[in-house]
DNA sequence: ATGGTCGATATTCGA
């Protein structure tokens, strides 16, 4: 099986590039952030065509959404209301055997790395303490974690970890709080099971760049974790770096995760 | 050191 998460940026905008990722890659499911479509605009009979018919959308005007687009049954849909507010930011639904798929978007923090003179860096760092208490209260079972989580935790997940250390995404508090909760219930970081840490790895590169390639100044920011009764079942993950090259690319490019069935 | 670009929506906000 393999498993896809994307923050598409629009799903709308970019419903052609969906639409040739899913052909070319292949993904049985999709996990979608950032689709800034609320859920009645969004193109599921369209998706339901390319073969996507069980499909989880929890969408909201013009920011956010989340979306789990799948070839295979969901069931046991569930949305989350986090750090009190109605952000559309967290939704989950169980796969056939049981486990359980967790898709996030966790808010990107603001400029300023300061949580007292910048609130969305604080509704930062309190949506990824409230995950991180939230995990050892759910039922024991398979769990996958999936998503934009807007943390580039390790030194080679960001081009220059010392020249980062300021900048929203890599502070020294991020990485805490992110590890914290990936310790919370052993989360495992499959990506980093196939790409030794000393090796960059990078899934979003800023459009503001004047040229993203040759700059490559990129950061690892989706992720895709598995419960430990999973790591015997990965087999490949990998991060298409062609997609941000695709015509009116989003800034983000899926992370693939290959799991035995 | 600064500013650079997107998308949705409204002429600004969030990324």
């Amino acid at each position: 099986m393999k498993l896809a998460t994307w923050n598409i940026n629009s799903v709308r905008l970019r419903l052609p590039l969906l639409l040739r990722f899913a052909a070319e890659y292949l993904p049985d499911i999709i996990c979608l952030q950032e689709t800034k479509c609320p859920d009645e605009f969004f193109p599921a009979t369209k998706l339901r065509a390319a073969g996507y018919t069980h499909q989880a959308i929890w969408g909201q005007k013009s920011y956010n959404g989340v979306a789990i687009l799948s070839r295979v049954p969901l069931t046991d849909i569930q949305t989350y209301a986090r750090c009190g507010k109605q952000d559309c930011r967290h939704l989950s639904a169980h796969l056939p055997g049981g486990a359980a798929l967790h898709n996030i978007y966790i808010p990107a923090g603001g400029y300023e790395a300061d949580p007292i003179g910048n609130p969305k860096f604080q509704h930062k760092l309190d949506f990824v303490d409230e995950l991180a208490a939230w995990w050892p209260q759910q039922t024991a079972g398979a769990k996958i974690l999936v998503g934009d989580l807007n943390i580039a935790p390790l030194e080679h997940d960001v081009w220059d970890s010392k020249k980062m250390q300021n900048v929203v995404s890599h502070t020294p508090i991020e990485r805490e709080k992110f590890l914290a909760m990936q310790n919370s219930i052993d989360w495992i970081d499959s990506a980093r099971e196939f790409t030794p840490h000393d090796q960059k790895l990078y899934s979003w590169w800023s459009y503001r760049a004047t040229d993203w390639d040759a700059a490559n100044k990129g950061r690892r920011l989706d992720h895709i974790w598995v419960t430990p009764d999973l790591k015997s079942s990965l087999r490949g993950a990998h991060t298409p770096r062609d997609l941000r090259a695709w015509p009116q690319p989003s800034d983000h490019v899926p992370v693939i995760l290959q799991i035995q069935d």
